[in-house]
DNA sequence: CATGAATGAGATTTCATTCAT
DNA sequence: CATGAATGAAATCTCATTCAT
């Protein structure tokens, strides 16, 4: 009878398992990202998924438990839209402006991502730590990367002695701090930086800064 | 004659509050940058600190406003350290470079600082914009780049075209993502964030890349 | 099979949640009934209930709630037993008399009554003003009273010039002021204001001043 | 050097015991008149009176002893000012007058008087009965009522058998009533109690209530 | 006489979790 | 599979009172 309805609103019950699974991880993301890990309340996952709160326990077992599945869902979003490997094929310029690009698009499209980095962080990565599905998920990137660094550094158009992790991080600062710390850079800096023209305007700063490292000579190491 | 001693352990009553009082902020900053303003627990400050629990509220008046006490605190060291009005004297190049390793080594020194700041903005900056102390720190701060910039620029060995804003954000992102997010990133990537010669390593690239955009030709920004 | 035991001692879950709020309602009237609201304790009330104090929360939400919860229902109970509509029909000096005692027997019935009309007056009368259930049941009251004044006047048995809210505030105060007051006039009188004997002799004395004044010439209001 | 002025502002110490000492009555009378025995609390107390908190101990020795102190000077002023043995020699009408009028005119410039009894009666008037100062001053006035009301029987004016104590209950309750459940009278009847013109009307109608029943042929007593 | 600092016990309230059906 | 009722532990905060000077 249960008419399915979109939306977060409460809904009946379906007696429909994967449907209330899914539906609490849906509440249980949303609760997450808004409050962190240790703000988060079951009470509230529950009424927002509108399944008793008993069956969160019952497929999940705890509330730390659930964080973890939802740290992963998002993770595997991350790393599949990065979909590195088709980069490789790439002329080495192209492919890490794809890369930066994709990247940066991915945060701005995602902000719970972000959010569930930090939170992540705050408890120092040790869910993460836990999770069996993560971390193969990087396994591709630092290759693909090292890949276009070398095509381009072979024909000169890259600088030498560049790092893949140092590029990596880089690549992914450049955007991470403008997306997660908006809510203080935005007041203490006088700027709207969730505006959207602004954020058009960095997505290409951040290509930019990260060619004009990469082609820049490498001169600037000197000293100014 | 209580002698002082240094270390976490409780110790008795002071009778003098201003040492009380800081105290508490100690113990409070502890708390806060290990387990966030959710997580945190007045008991352990009270603890940490070795005063009774009700001081805590006699001094500070709730968890929240310690909260932000704390907050305050830590966002006076930022600014007080990063102290840009010397840079506007130096030749742009070395005023630059000065302002990208000062706040790599502040954040570096302080990783209080950065748990903070992720904390505050997993509540949406919402403290941070009730405080009447932080914001002003952050009057100069754009102005001092811009005319390092301006100068740079005149002269032509700065590219033209660069926003004050979006180099903050870069000098700061390059550093902050790489520190915030150490305890994730160190074990997706496998590399240990948080040794030694990483950290010099990072500081060394992110000057590089800093000096590398800002000194480069434009082309960077055209098509691949 | 539990078996429903009745007195104050605590008791197991009923898993009924109708019972279980009344009786978190019943221990409630006795506690604000004998410490006012501020000397209430929750603590004591989850005893006296036998329920959880979570449970407390779980159903009225705080203490106050609470508070104004049992303040509604002592109030209903008293304009119910009033029913005054039935009284307008009797010849007036029938109806004044009816409504006299029924007031003063109300009053002695529940003697939790006139404690909380005082614990709320004490406080202002600020969480009757929030109820949207009591004052509803007043609005007949006055009605009442006016018609049988009307109708005695017009015969000429009652005095001309009388004012229902006078007369109202009459008729209560004439018994409130002898049972809320009974713990200190009893000590600074010397009688024993409880007895028996003193309650049936005060009712006859309520209802002779009454009727007395009612009835008795206008010439008393004359200079003595 | 410290000047001394009047208001309820905190003032700075006097080195002037007396004063001290007055001032912590004066504000502790103020709030347990204001908040109860219960909801009073030390600290206001201590802001109010401009004194240190300690020295409220000093003197006091405790909250429940402070609070014994106010209410035995407050019933001292409202038996000082009943004067009731003026009355005696006063035709029988006109003492019982004065009497009503004075216990009523008292009340009305005293609220704290009401407000005080009505708390100590909330409390069972145990701290009443602990006070060896407050009964004595009740001793005269039954003796008083008593002998105005057989002045006027003997005359025939007043209606035989009368109690004494049921008089003063009604003179007392006819004032008290009205002006202690102000708050939640004037919500219920939907009308302003406090309002000048209502406390003089009501002033005229309980001594008309008095002497009504008072002067009313027994008549009243049979059967309506 | 007087004070500012500090305390301990206990108050209200919160929250993840389990019980009984 | 699913639920509403209930719980225990612990969280934040309050308050009368005492300490040390």
């Amino acid at each position: 009878m249960a008419v399915e309805v979109a939306g977060t609103a409460a809904r009946k019950a379906t007696r429909n398992p994967e449907a209330s699974r899914a539906r609490i991880l849906d509440a249980a993301r949303q609760e997450f990202v808004s409050y962190g890990l240790s703000g988060a309340r079951v009470d509230r996952i529950a009424n927002l998924s509108g399944v008793n709160k008993n069956l969160i326990y019952h497929y999940f077992g705890s509330k730390d438990a659930l964080y973890l599945a939802v740290l992963e869902g998002i993770y595997a979003g991350l790393r599949e839209r990065q979909r590195d490997e088709d980069l490789r094929e790439l002329p080495p310029v192209e492919g890490i402006r794809r890369l930066v690009e994709s990247t940066f698009d991915h945060f701005v499209a995602t902000p719970e991502l972000i959010r569930l980095m930090s939170v992540e962080n705050i408890h120092f990565g040790e869910y993460l730590k836990r999770s069996r599905s993560i971390k193969p998920l990087y396994s591709g990137l630092l290759d693909t990367i090292e890949i276009l660094l070398k095509r381009g550094q072979s024909t000169g158009i890259f600088r030498p002695d560049v790092d893949a992790v140092d590029l990596y991080l880089s690549i992914s600062g450049l955007a991470y701090f403008f997306l997660s710390n908006q809510h203080t850079l935005s007041w203490l800096l006088d700027r709207d930086l969730a505006a959207r023209r602004r954020v058009n305007k960095r997505r290409q700063h951040v290509v930019e800064v990260v060619l004009g490292y990469l082609l820049g000579s490498s001169l600037a190491g000197a000293k100014g």
